[in-house]
DNA sequence: TAAATCAATTGCAAAATGCAAGCAAAAAAT
DNA sequence: ATTTTTTGCTTGCATTTTGCAATTGATTTA
């Protein structure tokens, strides 16, 4: 995917020229929301995600530490990823876009409850998105 | 640009199909956090839009209700261009792309003071940030 | 060894992006 | 009134990215 980093050191362009594409951002929604995290997993998406193109997001986002893959150790022929870290900490922008688009789009399919949970209760779901995240990675834990 | 939505009622596909491309939320930070409003400033940003993207994209946002165009009253060979509501309501995911590169970008510029007046008084810089945008405007509100 | 499962690659078409040049409308200068 | 300048925008074409269908590779299970 984009090749070409502005490197100017502002924030947002960082920001887009790391997770700024297309699928990016619901691959790690479906890891974060949805407790995903296998290939088969992320290509049924409803979106319709392409197999060179999630390969591709899955090695980009491996590659920009964003998350982690390693074999399953139950099933062996299947490969578990996992958000690091710095993958966990983009949970607050999803939860932004979560409330963005209840408030703007007119077909939206957020529920009103989690809404409300987002902005009565941020910090306490963020901390359990965490928490549940860790879980699933099962690494040598930074903190 | 990105003509094909996905439409699935998905809040994260909503907000990448709608500003999910390399530029808009450039474009939108110019506004919010530099004051940028006329066609020229935006082209003059750093990590050079070309002037036929640049075009696209303020027709698009404005299509999506997120940026408004009017002739400047002083300048009147000038069209500025202004926020929204649903555009300042972006403001939140812009604020939280700052944090989020600041944590994870080795090469960030976003200040640290910034970062901590974004963390420890999210709600006032917010606030501050929409009558900024408000009055850049001067439309008729709506609260 | 053979079959099944899961992940990923390849080839080609379509779409988005980037670049250089030029056009158009309004205002300012002459 | 005509020219010049400013500002915003379009066009044509090359490059890059994305999308789709088919296939390949690697590992596990039978």
């Amino acid at each position: 995917m984009a090749k070409a980093k502005r490197n100017t050191g502002c924030p947002i362009a960082y920001s887009l020229d790391v997770i700024g594409d297309k699928w990016s951002l619901i691959i790690i929604r479906d890891m974060l929301m949805r407790g995903k995290d296998t290939y088969g997993e992320f290509l049924a998406a409803e979106e319709g995600i392409a197999t060179n193109i999630l390969s591709d997001r899955l090695r980009h986002l491996c590659a920009e530490g964003i998350i982690e893959k390693r074999r399953d150790p139950d099933n062996k022929k299947r490969i578990l990823y996992s958000l690091t870290e710095k993958g966990l900490d983009l949970a607050p922008l999803i939860l932004d876009m979560v409330v963005w688009s209840y408030h703007h789009d007119a077909n939206t399919r957020a529920s009103r409850a989690m809404v409300e949970r987002i902005e009565n209760d941020r910090a306490g779901l963020l901390k359990e998105l965490r928490q549940k995240g860790r879980a699933r990675a099962s690494q040598p834990r930074r903190s």
